[in-house]
DNA sequence: CGTCGTCGATGAAACGGTTCATAGCATGAA
DNA sequence: TTCATGCTATGAACCGTTTCATCGACGACG
């Protein structure tokens, strides 16, 4: 085990030169097995052994063109929703052998870009990625230059693209629709920045359900735009939340992750929940309903979502297909209270 | 932007056909602008954005030989331990613009081997990985071929392997003497299989713990060994340890996904937290100080692991350091109860 | 006995970049 | 005017594979 480390990596020549063949029997030993006779297949398989060869991958997509990689873009893989994501990715993918990039963008639309053009650079097959940016001109670009693209958690606004995404007009909807049912006139929600599409179509759809039940949102709802879609964002904002002079009596959170600093925030204030203030949150992850006060949440289809997915990246018909789940709200006793 | 989709990727040498200048030119274009002329450059960059052209990176890998990408190998992308880990490393990675290609092993070792491989042939720096099983030859074999190695999570057990790890063995025993000081005499660890290192440390941790304090381990122990370390481990792990026949009255968890499955079962259960049942579990995420019981845990310092691994992984010297961090206790109402 | 087909192995031409020795060409000094 | 110098640009070699046309050997067959 402990030979001298060779200064270069061992390469198909060398290998062909201590078996005594040409580089292209090497090359048939490991791509048509069959094509090589037995004796010479023992003798290429014993040197490459023996040279501990390992095919250099660069020369091999270079010349064939082809590889067996995708790439993920979500935007943070902190957050239990997008490696729930990423999970049903893998698992698709594992199935066809194909291996996962994964990369979070962080919602930095040049952070997103810098991982496309390096996931381009390396040839992947396709890209899963969730836009950081209402734009996808540039995912239209790179489709257009061969790459399959799939929409990730977003609906595609064009035709072009295929998608997997959850409604989130429905799901923030029905979340509006049950915080209203329970008296609630007042609603606060901390949303992320409506460059996101899906922070824009929670927001809308919030707004339309409680025009559909006769409330006027310019009253009924106070939207405060949080920096990080995560705990921090939720502690923030819940602070401004309880700062506003005529404090609303509900708080509805863009995640979960907000919806925990959300929490985290009313009690250290000694607000109870839900009498004090009524909690929704987004995505309902593992821990959900696990939390001092169980909390009300939509749940998405995560495995899913990824699964289907990677379905679409590897269609073999390329299709381009809009595929839309719906969500379900899990109601717990962050809005109803005990029982 | 809806040109026709070109069949092929424009090269370089299409670029400096239109260009008029040669393939070379375009090449110090590209990677010493300083060394062109003025007017050239300009040509040339018109000529590049013309035909959206995007280097392919196998070639330029293949001749350059060097690459600015590492991978990571973590046990489980779901786990937010692992997630803030990954968090660390990328954050560390973007300080010298190297990009990270994350992937989870789910502990087991083929996948290990096959992305390994996967990271290999793509030529990256170095891998940082958290080891599937207790042997590391493999690890040492790759390093041996010159790929920079960092175990994650876990000290080396070699000299001749870089690593960053927390000291599981404190962590565990810190726990096991606070359960013990609330005066628990018997003690159920639902713990995964003792291939991974953790598991094995944390548990050695404990019993020695115990020893320490005069205790029996063989019958102040009762260790469970789950399937995966996650909450549907911890449930299945739990309902085991409510069959006991002696039943324990403090369970530990090996991590803190295995404790919130451990919590809940109790809770379905009708076990009071911790009058009937106290629970410790390991990792401190996020939610842990959140849930409805919150819970004690040892905290680990993720994000400098993380951090740390990354750094190690870039170190221009190429040095072989092992470091470990101190893990911290922290103390909620699954031990103490209400106050 | 010559011809043909098959099978295995060969060697060279790509793939798309980087790098480097070299050459062309002003410019300024001698 | 000549020559050294510096600056640009060139083109060919090379990186490590895959692929494909070709070739030799050998057995079957007419």
């Amino acid at each position: 085990m402990t030979t001298t480390a060779p200064r270069r990596r061992a390469s198909i020549s060398d290998v062909a030169r201590l078996a005594k063949v040409s580089v292209g029997t090497v090359s048939n030993v490991l791509n048509r097995p069959d094509r090589v006779s037995p004796t010479t297949r023992e003798r290429v398989l014993a040197a490459i052994d023996d040279l501990a060869f390992v095919p250099n991958g660069s020369a091999r997509q270079l010349r064939a063109g082809t590889i067996t990689t995708a790439g993920a873009i979500v935007l943070d893989v902190s957050n239990p929703f997008f490696t729930d994501v990423a999970r049903g990715i893998e698992d698709r993918l594992e199935e066809a052998d194909y291996t996962l990039m994964l990369a979070s963008s962080d919602e930095n639309p040049e952070r997103e870009a810098r991982y496309l053009r390096l996931f381009e650079e390396h040839g992947v097959q396709g890209v899963m990625v969730v836009p950081a940016t209402p734009d996808v001109e540039h995912l239209e670009t790179l489709r257009g230059r061969g790459l399959r693209v799939v929409l990730l958690d977003r609906p595609s606004p064009v035709d072009t693209l295929s998608s997997v995404a959850v409604d989130d007009r429905a799901g923030a909807a029905a979340a509006a629709r049950h915080l209203v049912e329970l008296g609630h006139e007042r609603i606060a929600f901390l949303n992320g920045p409506h460059t996101i599409r899906q922070c824009a179509d929670r927001s809308a759809g919030l707004h339309d359900a409680l025009v559909e039940l006769g409330l006027d949102p310019d009253r009924a709802l106070v939207e405060i735009t949080i920096p990080t879609l995560n705990a921090d964002g939720g502690q923030g904002g819940t602070e401004q939340v309880l700062a506003l002079a005529d404090r609303p009596t509900a708080t509805m959170c863009v995640n979960d992750l907000t919806a925990l600093g959300a929490l985290r925030t009313l009690r250290a204030a000694g607000v109870p929940v839900p009498s004090g203030m009524a909690v929704v949150g987004y995505d309902d992850v593992a821990f959900a309903g696990e939390l001092a006060t169980p909390l009300t949440s939509v749940r998405q289809p995560t495995h899913q979502l990824g699964h289907r997915a990677a379905d679409l990246l590897l269609d073999p018909d390329d299709a381009v297909v809009q595929v839309t789940f719906q969500p379900e709200l899990v109601v717990r006793e962050s809005t109803t209270g005990v029982g």
